[in-house]
DNA sequence: CTGATCTACAACCATCTGGTTGTTGATTAC
DNA sequence: GTAATCAACAACCAGATGGTTGTAGATCAG
């Protein structure tokens, strides 16, 4: 398996984190380009130190990283943590499915006689 | 498209809702089987009131719904905004790979020249 | 050097969160 | 009928969340 589990306390800053649309919307922007503090504080109506504190979540979850260049604070996204929440999710679509397949075997018993 | 997307209320809920230990493992549960919420109750260390207010910030995000069966309340998961989150989190890893696409284009122009 | 820019950090505030206890109302079991 | 079970709801509480303003430290431009 290449993607691995998140542990429950990641999955807690991940969810967390991804719960909030501005938060989400920076994730948007920086995968599809980094981008500094400053500038993204450009793109929001609330002060850059709210969206300083929103970065500082992103990072805590680890979808994000910021690095200096000069006076500039970069942020570049990370993917690993995303990918191991949408393996999270296909893990309930498992769980899912193992329940339709128990259904299943159960309608086609016989219907009396039990099985055992 | 089969499952089109949250709008960002809806995402807001559903993530909220998942990032928390006891709501994902709640929905673990009714993935595998309905149960009452009294009997959900009896398999954490809080009150009952506790995992009822879970099993309601579960059922606003759309995650679960309640019927009533008797003198119990039924609790069975809906994976359709599951299958939208994922749907959500693909679209972050479409951006990445829109990146990398616009990277390896940058990488194969000749050196100098401009492109226009 | 001086001023503008980018960031960090502390303090504050209203609201939300996750938990509690206590009361009440249906429904079921005896 | 009475008692036990299941659930809803109100009230309360400590702590987190998402926002603000203000101050101050680096770095860059002129």
């Amino acid at each position: 398996m290449v993607v691995d589990q998140l542990t429950p306390d990641q999955a807690d800053r991940v969810f967390h984190a991804l719960a909030d649309r501005t938060r989400r919307d920076i994730v948007r922007r920086v995968l599809g380009g980094e981008a500094s503090v400053s500038a993204l504080g450009r793109q929001y109506p609330m002060s850059l130190t709210a969206v300083q504190k929103h970065v500082a979540v992103l990072e805590l979850a680890g979808l994000v990283t910021k690095t200096r260049r000069g006076r500039e604070q970069i942020v570049r996204a990370d993917l690993d943590p995303v990918r191991r929440a949408t393996a999270l999710l296909d893990q309930f679509e498992a769980l899912w499915r193992a329940r339709m397949d128990r259904m299943g075997d159960l309608l086609a018993e016989p219907e009396q006689g039990a099985t055992k």
